[in-house]
DNA sequence: ATGAACCGTTCGAATTAATGCAACACTGGC
DNA sequence: GCCAGTGTTGCATTAATTCGAACGGTTCAT
């Protein structure tokens, strides 16, 4: 579904992606010249220059980043309106575009949508898991409507829809020793081997402020950027790994795997942010995502 | 300024507008079937008809009023980024569009725009003068940034930007006896004809809300929806007209008029207004001049 | 230095899309 | 039944877009 009159805009998203004119028309399936031409066009009726020209391809001008973000604003308004018009049509469809980091790859999301999508079918889902910067990245080009970290960093161009305070879990095999207790302490904890998450993970920054000021010290075997990976280890040692609340096997086991909440109170506690793009509109589908979201992770955050 | 990529949305207003493709077609210069191509195409790339096909002419369909909002925004949004490309370029340039009740035609708007321009010169205006259902129709269409109104209906699609109480006033010619007094009470007014604001004019609930409940009975010898026609007459007798305060000429007399305040505490005081579209994303120019009107209003209201 | 590998850009021909014109079919009011 | 208004269609014309190939420039490795 390519609206022809949105094609020029496309134009300007494709050659600011690929960052030449040669790769965007060959991404567009046209050839640099013509390319070339809508782009001057558009500068003419413009009166301004939205790209500078390098030897080494094109870069944005400041006018035409401004001009970028409007034309994927208009993108998605489009978007959101074309599913209006459908909905109205009486197919109840929708796409929700998510981007959310690693921790809720595992259960979170993938439950939460298809519980969501057995009282609403025909809507479909886009999740892209990926780290913190790339979340607002997504939110900022228009690619998803609604981004799910942890201690994300404030962002004046975003709004915060939904916070939970989320505690840190040890995540272990299900036959560990320490599973037997309910909840655990950081002591008990560093007398086994960890897999820590690596950089970039929202329980890793919770760690380090933890170490920084204790007086203990990790016995680390491992460090990923993978949950995938370290959950795959400790699976079959004694070894620990570390994960926040939201995304953890805590009620009931998975794989072989389970979690405990850590007792500790000296932990500094960050949200789990949903957020959007300030000023948006979001398509009703998105919205209608966010109140299943805001009850169940609030009904869970109590729990 | 009218970029060539926009032109098929620009159609569906025009018909909207128009009500049939013919008279649509004859403003936008082209032929009819020229423009029934256009929307056939627009439609068939929707997959949903824009418009009944009425013997009459063309009427929107509700997919196509959902449509024709989403062009409006959308032309709107464009020329809030071009207008801000041309101060990238260093140009000052923009235009603020107002929707306003007649009340601010007289003094208020005039002066605050000139005082204003003399900060900001290159930032051009365009007010448009009518009643409070037509500021919010103005609003809604995106044919003005801001609205000013006395007494406007709540209306869930706009957002209230400044909000000033406002008195009554009673207008009349310089030499009037009344004119002495620093503050008036409407049974000394009343001993005066009337010179009543007619319906629709903000003042005009206020004065009726006062006499259903009052025993007093007015001396209507005149009734109009025009303030200068209203004014005017009080200049050349001892007739009294009434205004809300904010475009009464309070401070200094004006063309052999003058206003004083009514000392009545029971008058329900409704709210002078600056609303907008919620949602939108407003031209800097319009910002800056909302922040200039916000300092007037303020002021003006405790003097 | 010097060639190779990029880049954006230009030109004229070929192609494609949009338009105008005239005629058509239809409806509502008189 | 007529008339004035509507939207719509086929076809020739016109305008816009695209292509393919060559040009001039910069960057980088040889």
């Amino acid at each position: 579904m390519q609206l022809q009159y949105l094609r020029v805009f496309a134009c300007v998203d494709a050659v600011a992606r690929a960052g030449s004119i040669r790769k965007a028309a060959e991404a567009l399936f046209i050839t640099p010249s013509a390319l070339d031409r809508r782009i001057q066009n558009l500068e003419q009726e413009l009166g301004t220059e939205l790209f500078e020209r390098h030897a080494r391809g094109m870069r944005l001008t400041a006018a035409g980043e401004l001009f970028l973000h409007h034309v994927r604003a208009q993108r998605a308004d489009f978007e959101r309106v074309h599913a209006e018009i459908e909905h109205l049509k009486g197919l109840r469809r929708g796409t929700v575009s998510i981007a959310a980091s690693q921790a809720l790859a595992f259960s979170t999301l993938p439950e939460l949508i298809d519980r969501f999508r057995r009282v609403n079918p025909g809507i479909t889902f886009k999740v892209q898991i990926c780290d913190r910067q790339a979340v607002v990245v997504a939110l900022r080009a228009f690619e998803a409507d609604l981004g799910l970290v942890y201690s994300v960093q404030s962002a004046s161009d975003l709004t915060s829809l939904i916070e939970v305070e989320q505690r840190l879990c040890a995540v272990m095999a299900e036959q560990h020793p320490l599973a037997a207790k309910e909840t655990l302490r950081m002591r008990d904890c560093l007398r086994y081997p960890l897999a820590m998450p690596g950089t970039g993970l929202g329980a890793r920054a919770l760690l380090e402020g933890f170490f920084a000021r204790s007086s203990l010290q990790p016995n680390t075997v491992l460090e990923s950027n993978s949950f995938e990976m370290l959950r795959n280890f400790v699976r079959t040692n004694d070894a620990l790994s570390f994960q926040i609340q939201v995304g953890a096997p805590l009620k009931r086991n998975q794989d072989g795997l389970t979690a405990r909440l850590i007792g500790e109170r000296a932990f500094p506690r960050q949200p789990l942010t949903v957020a959007q793009l300030k000023g948006r509109h979001l398509p009703q589908a998105a919205l209608r995502f966010l109140t299943a979201l805001r009850e169940a992770l609030l009904e869970g955050g109590d729990a």
